[in-house]
DNA sequence: ATAAAATATTGAACGATGTTCAAAATAATT
DNA sequence: AATTATTTTGAACATCGTTCAATATTTTAT
């Protein structure tokens, strides 16, 4: 019988749901392998057996939080028409996103692993639906773009948007009330739409 | 005589040398106690008699950085006239510093203290010339803008610059070659700069 | 100049951490 | 039921930042 394979998967899963609230909760700078292991029922060393290392352990997490991200941007999504509405709609999204689950979505961006063992292939392709998700509407904006070009223009629109969430919810700056940062964040996301559009040709 | 104080003195700017060339080198990730005290030429526990602990050595590396970066902006301020061009050249004169600079630039938004001990009110509020140098072209851009809005919308706009170069500078999405990125915040900030001119009133 | 007091420097020791791996426990196979 | 294969365990290890009693140094007093 596969009871193998099948106490094996259970242990994952236990380790990752650990892991996930204990970040949720704490913040993905105080995870620690003594305590997810204790949450999950195993010993220390199971962690090891189950994932390669607490790196792993995390990018696991960051896999469902992105998935989790996807499918809140998927609801977003469709609501309006116009493209300019649709991508204030991705980036409101995003900030709602990013208010109710901060420390998951910290998460996403805060962990850095040493220099010699990069995030793997699967998981960096895996941050790709949100380039793709705001290319979409930027190819109605601007439809003579070239692929290339409108991949490079998500990233950078998308490099904006995360930028003037993450500055305000990191406590360098003083602090901006929600309804301050949704505005803000909305009238930029405009005005690159309208500066995108009016740019058909240069 | 004040041969203590001397040597005191001494002693802290050998340690805030080696941190920094270390933090350079390294990366601030990979900053370690032991080297910095060696390469200071010291014992391990001097660095508790120099500096409150090793995040407050960081915070005076950092501190150095922001002066540097100061100088850097002050020299792109002043080279044009126009509120947008001067716009421009701050982006353009920020993404250089931090090509430039790449760890010491890194370290200064890298680095996150334990939540129970915030940077101290000296160095955050060494952060607020960035958005002091953006908030006075803006205030030429919209004169009628109070002082309160154009500081928010001067953080915003920080945030925006800095989200596109660190989006790029990490290795989480495909890299962009140099030129590249400048056009591509170049004409994000073209983008902002001709919609807030375009809204003197909504 | 010399002794006494004040201060600074040292580095061994501590506690916390991620990771390893031989031994014990468990599951699968014969 | 016995044997083999695999997994789970947690003590041990290496590496951190940090502390603090002991030592060395500088200042002050005589």
């Amino acid at each position: 019988m596969g009871r193998r394979e099948e106490k094996r998967e259970d242990l994952k899963a236990r380790l990752l749901e650990a892991a996930r609230d204990r970040i949720e909760r704490d913040g993905v700078a105080n995870l620690r392998a003594r305590d997810v292991t204790q949450d999950a029922g195993c010993a220390l060393g199971g962690l090891y057996s189950a994932y390669t290392d607490l790196n792993d352990l995390i990018i696991h997490v960051n896999s469902i939080t992105l998935k989790s991200l996807e499918q809140s941007l998927a609801l977003a999504k469709v609501k309006d028409k116009s493209p300019t509405d649709r991508l204030r709609n991705l980036a409101q999204g995003y900030l709602k996103f990013a208010l109710a689950n901060r420390n998951l979505w910290k998460a996403l961006f805060e962990h850095y692993l040493p220099a010699d063992t990069p995030s793997p292939q699967w998981h960096l392709d895996e941050h790709l639906f949100l380039l793709s998700v705001i290319a979409e509407p930027l190819a109605e904006l601007q439809p003579e773009m070239s692929a290339e070009d409108r991949a490079v223009r998500a990233r950078t629109l998308f490099g904006a948007v995360h930028g003037i969430i993450s500055i305000t919810l990191e406590a360098r700056f003083v602090g901006l009330p929600p309804e301050r940062l949704e505005h803000e964040l909305d009238e930029i996301v405009i005005m690159i739409a309208a500066g995108a559009a009016s740019l058909r040709k240069d």
